[in-house]
DNA sequence: GATGGGCAGGTTGTATACAAGATGACTGAC
DNA sequence: GTCAGTCATCTTGTATACAACCTGCCCATC
């Protein structure tokens, strides 16, 4: 969520600049968790001053990217998979208190038709299919936390998706676990339509365990693979 | 939490010392929400310098606490009413998560132990009070929350705490209040010790509704009143 | 008297200079 | 060969200078 968003459009500032572009090594795996750097490296490969640099770090350092090691450089966090799962935790107490909220509400919210013209697509070929599917999951999830109506909720589940991406992004490279998205989105919906807080928030727990314990097993293979490559491209310049 | 918990031992900075000083300004309600200020005041104030008071400014902002306003200073983020109530809706989701996982444990905490020897005084002349309420009552949420033993739900937990703590400090002034919560924090740990997570659920629910109502009523008179005195100092300087 | 434009002052955003300290390689002694 | 100590280098933390731009006041004009 870009901080600009809802605001009168502030021009976008070097500081911005730069957190999105680390944000985006991160994710793309450019920065592997355990990379070193100074800020000043940053700042020339960015083309900007510390400053601005320095803003962006210690953003990404609140949100749980970065680590600052004192007067001794950046690191990229290391993953912790303990951190992992206890954010996944999170994300589950507070995605099944939106299931409630949202059916405590005497009108279902707009955004359910949304979401059901998506994952309740009138033919299978409507499903969308690769990187489509993570975005789509992902505000799948996001949409029915904010559609339970607590902004703050929304916000920390919101930074909650920001880290967990990383590694959520792993989750639909494989076909059979895009159908099975498909399908365990479809059933939460209907719980919520049928007003059965208690089975929309079962679904969905499973859902997210399901998909918790799929993408543990690619990350692994896929953190070594990335490691390999850096070092490669670090032996041969 | 202080950042340098459990690190080696940063050294003090003064961008910690400016923050601290910043966040006790609004607890105090010696900085007014709404109160409108530039870096440079504070920088002149607080006898440092531009760059680590920005540093602590965007803490503050990324906390809530604070809005900049773009190249036309910074203000105090008045008090949202509407946000109060979704904190205390988040906090309630949370705390009652964690009753959840702590009777889900094969052994209650140790922590248990402690907080039955503060809240359940063999004898009510051991009973603490005035200032020292509030802060025990802070640390039986933080610490039950804590004992669930997901440090990324405690982490957010806090930050709840720290926006809360403003106004929760009100809580305290009124006698019946402070035995108001001897007894509901007696009966939540009663509850947790006979493994009734259901039960230690609702106990709390309610004993937070109680506080916040009473808070809610609190709250703006003492506003008002601060507000009065902060334009008295304005006008008599 | 009301209104619009220009200007001065102030504010944040950014770049850079300097300070304090951590790190690691090198050198010398044993 | 090994280990301890020293010092150059590099890092972040802080201060300050400069740029861009927003705000509100003042004055001229209608």
């Amino acid at each position: 969520m870009s901080r600009s968003a809802g605001k009168p459009r502030r021009q976008s500032s070097v500081a911005d600049r730069v957190y999105e572009a680390l944000k985006d090594d991160i994710f793309e795996f450019r920065l592997i968790p355990g990379d070193r750097f100074s800020e000043g490296e940053i700042a020339t490969r960015l083309a900007a001053s510390r400053t601005p640099v320095r803003e962006a770090l210690y953003r990404l350092q609140r949100e749980g990217h970065m680590d600052v090691l004192f007067r001794s450089g950046w690191q990229v966090k290391p993953l912790d998979f303990e951190r992992v799962e206890e954010l996944y935790d999170l994300r589950i107490t507070l995605e099944r208190a939106a299931m409630h909220k949202i059916c405590s509400h005497p009108t279902p919210p707009p955004i359910l038709r949304q979401l059901n013209a998506i994952w309740h697509p009138d033919h299978p070929s409507e499903r969308a299919i690769g990187s489509t599917v993570r975005a789509l999951d992902e505000s799948f999830h996001c949409e029915l936390v904010a559609a339970a109506g607590n902004r703050e909720m929304t916000r920390i589940h919101q930074e909650i998706t920001d880290r967990l991406r990383i590694i959520r992004r792993l989750d639909f490279t494989r076909p059979d676990r895009v159908d099975a998205t498909y399908n365990e989105h479809a059933e939460i919906l209907d719980a919520i339509s049928s007003n059965q807080p208690g089975a929309a928030a079962e679904k969905l727990t499973a859902h997210i365990r399901t998909s918790q314990a799929a993408v543990r097993e690619i990350t692994m293979e896929k953190i070594r693979e990335a490691a390999r490559m850096h070092q490669q491209n670090k032996a041969t310049p």
